[in-house]
DNA sequence: GATCACACGTGAGTC
DNA sequence: TGACTCACGTGTGAT
């Protein structure tokens, strides 16, 4: 991985040079023309729109580097397919966004079965009386006091 | 947002309309050169070249685009700006991993506080005698067993 | 009407 | 060598 980060450097500012190179190279033509040229106007327009079209085009250029350098593990150095990687990566995201969302909404439904228990002990007007109380009013009602006990335990 | 798509719908679809009805055209005339040059190999591979380039281009837009469609909240339609907000999408969900990653850290550090005074409570050669077995023990020492009752509830 | 973003064909370079 | 990618200048449509 870092053979190709390397390879990938070297690939990009190999590109950079290149093109600034080319461009230097065009301005310097175009500049030429300029000035043995009859109609200077419609020159320099025409070497405004090439100039702009090259800073949009390096904007692209350097926008996308900058998509690179945030994905990680770009199998690829073309373009397409660092877009493609990133995609990738993006839905990696989702999916782990995805699986975490319904976990948490597991345990919000488990918490919330939970929470009407809680509720039914806690705010019912007439709780229920528990088991050993039962016991006693069912003993209560019987000769024999012994029998709570007995059954209460 | 919506209006937003719609626009971007109608913008995209349009750019592809262009760029297929000016393929076919540029298919035609090629291939109208084709029939008309007398050096048809060379022409051929041109048309070949041209037709690969065109098909590259295209691969790339269509990834633009399913970038587009995998990453919320794009502002502008342009492929820079599709671009840039992928990585800040992509930005924003490093911060967010980060932070769990840090309240993750942070809960563990706690836990491994807690780790410690139980490994020192339970797994201590000579564990602290209870503050009643040392009452016990003073206890012992004096006359009387009374005593011990009385200090230690 | 100037500007912007785009797709186009083309030549150069890499593997 | 042939397939592939890239940056270039250019023409065009939309704003």
């Amino acid at each position: 991985m870092d053979d190709m980060d390397v390879v990938y450097k070297y690939y990009w500012e190999n590109m950079i040079l290149q093109t600034e190179q080319l461009g230097r190279n065009f301005d310097e033509s175009f500049s030429f023309y300029d000035s043995s040229s009859p109609d200077g106007a419609q020159s320099s327009a025409a070497s405004k729109n090439i100039e702009s079209e090259r800073k949009r085009r390096q904007k692209l250029t350097e926008t996308l580097h900058a998509l690179r350098a945030v994905v990680p593990n770009i199998s690829k150095m073309d373009k397409a397919s660092i877009i493609k990687d990133a995609i990738c990566y993006i839905q990696q995201f989702h999916n782990q966004e995805r699986m975490i969302q319904a976990e948490i909404s597991e345990l919000e439904s488990k918490r919330s079965i939970f929470l009407d228990f809680d509720q039914e002990i806690s705010y019912n007007s007439k709780p229920k009386r528990s088991r050993f109380e039962q016991t006693c009013d069912s003993a209560k009602s019987r000769s024999s006091p012994i029998e709570v006990f007995e059954v209460g335990l």
